[in-house]
Parts: C-alpha cells; structure tokens; sequence
DNA sequence: CAATTTTAATTCGATCTCGAACTTGATAAT
DNA sequence: ATTATCAAGTTCGAGATCGAATTAAAATTG
C-alpha cells in the first residue's frame, strides 16, 4: 500500500529501465526495418537520410541551411554534411551562398530533386500499400502524438 | 461525400504515404537520440548494440547462436559478426562450438560481462531517471503493444 | 552414398555515422 | 579597434552498417 507521504510513486528502478530499453529496443528494430524496405525498393542507391532530406525540402521548403536541417533531424552536423554531399553530388539539390551571412550557405532542391523523390514515393508505394493493407491506419495515427511527446523529450533533454 | 459503391474507404495515397513517413521519421529520429544518450553516459566505448546483446543474453539466457541473436534484432547476420566481435574483444562473452552442428557456435556471456552489464545500466540510470520525471511512464508503456505490432508487421512483410 | 542444395558464419568492400579538431566568418567585450 | 569568444561548416579518422561473395558443414535427393 503506496505511503501518502511518498514524495513520487516511487518506480521500482530495475522496472523503469527494463521499461526505456524495451521500449528503445522496440523502436531500433522497427527503424532497421523501415529503412531496410525503403532502401530495397529504391532501385539506385537513394539512401533513406538523403529521401529524408528531400521530402523535406519539398514539404516544408527548401533555402533552409545545412545546420537548420540537422537540427531538424537531430543529427551531427558531420553526418548531415556528408548526406548533403551525395544529393549534391547526384545534383538533387543545390547550394547558394547566404546573402548576409558568409560561414553559411542555403540549401535548394533542384527540378531533378523533385522529380527523384516523386520517384522514390512511387518506389515504395506498392510496398507501403502492402502494409497498409495489413495494419490499421488509425492505430498508426494514434502512435504519433506518444512519439513527438517521447522525441521532445529526449530532445529537450540532451546536453 | 463518398461514393457507398466505393469497394473500400479508398486511402488517399497521397495521405498514407505521408503518415508511414512521417512515422518513420520520428522513430529515426528517438532512435537516433536515444542511442546518443546512451552512448554518452558509458564511459568506456560501450556500444548501444553491444550491450542491448549482454542485455539479451541476461534476460533471455545465453547459448544462442550468433543468428538467433541477428534474427531477434532482425540485423543482418554481418553486423552481429562485428558486433559480437566487439564483444568477445573486450572478454565480454565468449562463444563454444555448437556441441552437434560444426558450422554454429554459442555465445555465452561472461561474469565480466554480467559485471558490465550491471555497470551500464547503472551508468545510464541517472539519465533514465531524469527522463523519467519528465515523462508519464503509463504514457510509455501504452506506446509498447502497439510498436510491438508495428514491428511485426514489418517483419512479417519483409521480402 | 555421391551429388546437390541449404544453412551458419566470416570476409570484403562500399558507404554511413559522428566526435573532435580545424577553418573561417560573425559577434561581444573592453 | 583589437582581442576574445562564438557559430557554421568541413575534414579527418575510427568505428558501424550491411549486401554480396565465400567457406565449411549439414541436410536432402536420387
């Protein structure tokens, strides 16, 4: 019978743990996943990070820097460097100087970028349709607001 | 209004897409963090895949072979080669030929794996703890089943 | 009981990840 | 104004990821 005078309900601490690993354990495996059936539905080598990268551009728009975009998905500035690199590289985006701010530069997608990702969506749609057909689109939709809750948190809680 | 004669509520395709998307980006993104977290609190270079196998091994029991360890992270057979490499490196765990199949071996965890074990749990719990103030642990074991299922069905649907 | 096919594991190589150090440009302090 | 500090991006290097090819040992087949 919990104290009233208990501060919290005090987790037994072995339980919490087990809970987070679980839980990190869970979505590890289903982020494996996810990026193994994008990656093998693209028939050139698009990597997942780089899709990302575009299909952000195209939702929410591009002239973004290359910093604002790590940011934007949590990553080192290193590895989004390096993701940058090879959608310049296949010239799926472009990069312009800053106006005003000389260290930094402003990221556009180019006709081809978009063109690319339409294609990639169309790569896996049929895969994406399968799973459709196998899960129920609202228990998915219910997940979402647990894992932007969850990802603020970890967010707001790194050093 | 939609048409009663429609043969199933007609996904627009647009939509779905987006959710799958938008789903899988925000478990790269909390497994990108989380993994981070993890890794910054072991002092030693204790990787997030290597200890979620003494993990395994611990609660689940050792003996099992280098593919059933792979098949229960659902990672390809290579990196649990290097990532039991690493182990057995560092005296971690130690592998046995399998007693009636020459091509297989078993992974056994060593006491002073147990003992690292122990110790990057311990070395994560005040982050976990810190975590934990700030989030409802009901909130996070509501998210379980339904990742839990999600996992399935991609596993399921894999080629 | 050979020949074939499967299966467990490793090796290899190309690519990705990312912390740390570095370069260069902006901002602040005195 | 000069100096110190800070911020954006790149480079570098060590390690991780993982598909494909390889080796060796079952299991199967005819």
């Amino acid at each position: 019978m919990p104290d009233a005078t208990d501060p919290v309900p005090t987790a037994p601490p072995e339980t919490l743990g087990r809970l987070w690993f679980e839980l990190f354990n869970e979505i590890g495996i289903i982020n494996q996943l996810s990026r193994a059936l994008f990656e093998a539905s693209q028939s050139d080598g698009l990597s997942q990070p780089q899709f990302s990268v575009l299909n952000h551009l195209v939702r929410l728009g591009d002239g973004k820097s290359p910093l604002d975009l790590a940011r934007a998905f949590q990553t080192p500035k290193a590895s989004m460097t390096n993701t940058l690199a090879g959608l310049e590289a296949r010239g799926l985006i472009e990069t312009r100087p800053h106006p005003s701010d000389g260290r930094s530069k402003l990221v556009h997608i180019t006709d081809s970028g978009r063109a690319r990702r339409e294609a990639a969506i169309a790569a896996v749609g049929p895969d994406l349709a399968r799973l459709g057909a196998l899960t129920d689109p609202a228990a998915l939709e219910r997940l979402l607001p647990g894992l932007a809750a969850l990802r603020r948190t970890l967010d707001a809680n790194r050093r």
